[in-house]
DNA sequence: AGTAATTGTGTCTGCCGGACACAGTAATGT
DNA sequence: ACATTACTGTGTCCGGCAGACACAATTACT
């Protein structure tokens, strides 16, 4: 089933010799979706990369998803290796690197979304996750929901504060602000709230990701030094 | 720029009367994302669904990009109305209204992604959560991004428990459950903390939407306590 | 009646993923 | 040496997609 991403490159000694790799597959569909975007990664656009033509590909790969599933484990690589803190400081350093790896491969973000074969990094990078949680006394379930929601937050703050290539409909960061200050300058009634929320907001952009991560932290401090301070003096 | 999603509905006079409406062709096009999932959602299919031909959309709708985003907006509808409650309870309740609405229409996790423009009930629900915390004592950016947060939680949640009709490969979360635990049988040494939490996790799923989100709100609510104890004495 | 504005249709292009038959190549068995 | 076998790459074809464009049909205003 998953073959692709965890099998070893097995080599048969029939035939002629390939002329590509999966591994070279996969690195020219990321150089792809790196400088352009997802939408223009195709069979024919990495073909025209590489000394094949379009249907030899499918000697390597099933499909387009699984290919597309190899390229995003891949990419996402392996978690950076961090010495030991504690749990607060690993999962904000852990948080960061994973932040990085969607600002270096912003399509990540399209192409990891909903049910999938998990690879092995991207196992890797739950398991240093846990790694972080060990001995903080959540429990196994706790501790996976807990760098879930990082993730999430993650994840979305790099949605939205990243361009991506091609894909969506090329609109900058100005044009959203444009579009909706022009918005609310003729539909301010129905919208006090944010109206005033923007007008104290003015300056303080790109917080997003240390205000929410910061939240959580705090939230997750609170329920492990509660679940320590009821347990440990018993 | 964003008349479609916005503008009223003007009614010229010369011509012959239109064959059908951009809310029911929007509203076609949800009931097929509904029940197909986004990638069932062609133009061509839609004209299928109604008295037209594919190319008479496009009187009504310069692209399909545009169409999703009226889909969007109208499928997300305005949040309902809630009773005046403590700013805990409010945005308690409206995560879980939101929540409810990503999982009535699933797409919207898919179609909603990235800069993009924003309709009136997008707006609204933004708006509503804002009021939720107003009188915390919390800028304006901190309410933007405490909402922003709840919001990356309760959508990767949802994207995560919701099985989306077609689209994906079709995975079910026993693929993946299964699919997991055999990958962790022949590499259970490269994921030893993955290994025990799971282990330790049996039987504790679906928590990750409150967990997380009580995480989060607890978080906030240190950060707005702590706050009104500092300045109200003064 | 004539003109202008607007809507619906049919045709066409270029792209996509993928099925399939077939030719070429290298190692193996005889 | 030679046939067999396993494997790789290619060309052709299909159905489906978004959308450009020319054209016919319909309605209201002058």
């Amino acid at each position: 089933m998953s073959e692709l991403l965890w099998g070893k490159p097995s080599l048969p000694s029939r035939g002629p010799k390939p002329a590509v790799t999966l591994a070279g597959i996969a690195e020219a569909g990321i150089r792809i979706a790196d400088a352009e975007g997802l939408d223009a990664v195709s069979m024919q656009r990495i073909a025209g990369e590489l000394p094949v033509t379009k249907m030899a590909l499918y000697r390597y790969v099933p499909g387009k998803t699984e290919l597309i599933a190899v390229m995003s484990d891949l990419a996402m690589g392996a978690p950076p290796d961090r010495p030991d803190l504690p749990w607060r400081e690993a999962l904000h350093a852990w948080a960061m690197d994973l932040y990085d790896g969607f600002t270096r491969h912003p399509w990540l973000l399209l192409s990891t979304v909903g049910r999938r074969l998990l690879g092995p990094n991207e196992l890797a990078w739950i398991e240093r996750g846990l790694a972080a949680l060990t001995g903080t006394g959540l429990t196994g379930g706790e501790q996976m929901d807990s760098i879930l929601v990082v993730t999430s937050h993650v994840r979305n703050i790099a949605q939205q504060s990243t361009t991506f290539p091609g894909h969506t409909t090329g609109l900058t960061e100005e044009d959203m602000q444009e579009s909706l200050t022009q918005i609310l300058t003729t539909e301010a009634a129905r919208f006090p709230h944010l109206t005033t929320a923007l007008r104290t907001a003015a300056g303080s952009e790109n917080q997003g990701l240390e205000f929410g991560l910061q939240r959580i932290l705090d939230g997750l401090e609170l329920l492990i030094s509660g679940r320590k301070a009821s347990t440990s003096p018993h």
